[in-house]
DNA sequence: TTCTATCTCCGACTTAAGACTTAGAAAAAT
DNA sequence: ATTTTTCTAAGTCTTAAGTCGGAGATAGAA
């Protein structure tokens, strides 16, 4: 009975090497290859796979967002979240859309497909990291307060590096209120500059840089 | 006559990946691994091998400075930049530095194939994006102002978040000397913002996020 | 030597950013 | 139906950021 894989990675470097590998163990099937997450939901749909290997950070749709589609579409597959940074929001967004497992792109892979194997068998499969930062956040009472829409669409403008002035004429609304949001922005992300909160949502893939 | 191939890249599933991809191919042997740039070097003078395909983003030593270093050390052996992001000015530093290639992850494992034999054979390879990107800057007149080493040194604070005040106190500098560096900075690299030139710093790879 | 680039620093600005407070309206949750 | 959240906006204030012009010191190149 072999396990069959639906990778989505935007980098076919990726994709194919971690075909190449996969596909040495005769357990293991890899069925597709999507390059972002609305080709991977399509996929899932119409090839069924047991195991998702999924990338977070990718063009048209993000890997969260095709997580929680795919979970609500075909709850029978399984989600690996496999991904190259580890920022704490990202690990929790990914378990909370649905992933069974988390794991960093320099993790080995045999150990690799190890949590392949526990995913299809439905248990969940963190690396030693992930799993470090998520005890960490059940111990601490839920430090990181969640932005609002509209506060994520001002820091997305803020990441590409606009101006309030700019930021207001986008949304046709007041520099004040502009102010407003980026306030709150710097104290829920516990950073004390525009340019910092830039550099977190670049770290969490709120935008893609290039 | 088989081809010996070094890999550096800091994420393990990619170097396991293009190994098992590129020993399908008889002609090619991976004989190492590197983590970083150090250990590219490190690895170039013991092994000595034909090729290198080196990640421009890694970290303690970056791809850009293990290009330089190795192409003093060892000239016989030849390096294809292998990155995720394709940017003007690392395609620049990459092929001043001395590499003999230029090819964005997504390229397909066949393609990659062609690229490591010509370069081997002494041939320079570039991915279709590289190359134009290289044929517009020769039409169009330098127009990318080098940032002096102070200049580069204060974009990496400022792309780590950092005040003028803090980064004044860092190099034990006045604030004033600092805004000067800034102005410079961003009028070189023609931004409007602190926050841009950050982000204009991350896209380069001068800082890895995270 | 003379020219040029770099690093340093100043004063005097102007504008942008951010903190803190208050508050009305609408929408959503309970 | 009432509480809560979110979005909007203003006022006031402080500080940070950035511009402009000028200038001395040093080191390397021509």
């Amino acid at each position: 009975m072999t396990i069959r894989i639906l990778l989505a990675d935007d980098h076919a470097v990726v994709r194919q090497g971690l075909k190449m590998f996969l596909e040495l163990d005769t357990d293991l099937e890899v069925v597709g290859e999507a390059e972002n997450g609305e080709q991977a939901v399509q996929f899932v749909s119409s090839l069924s796979p047991d195991i998702v290997l999924m990338d977070l950070l990718m063009p048209v749709m993000d890997g969260i967002t095709a997580i929680k589609v795919i979970r609500e579409q075909a709850p029978e597959t399984e989600i690996i979240a496999l991904t190259s940074v580890l920022e704490d929001a990202l690990v929790f967004e990914a378990m909370r859309a649905g992933a069974m497992g988390y794991l960093l792109k320099d993790t080995h892979a045999d150990e690799l497909c190890r949590a392949i194997k526990a995913a299809a068998a439905g248990q969940v499969q963190l690396s030693p990291q992930a799993a470090a930062r998520l005890m960490r956040e059940i111990k601490a009472p839920q430090s990181v307060e969640k932005l609002t829409e509209r506060e994520t669409d001002v820091l997305r403008l803020i990441a590409l590096g606009r101006a309030n002035k700019e930021i207001a004429l986008e949304f046709s609304v007041s520099e004040k209120t502009v102010k407003t949001h980026v306030s709150s922005i710097l104290r829920k992300l516990n950073v004390s500059s525009r340019t910092q909160a830039a550099l977190h949502a670049v770290r969490i893939g709120l935008v893609t840089i290039k």
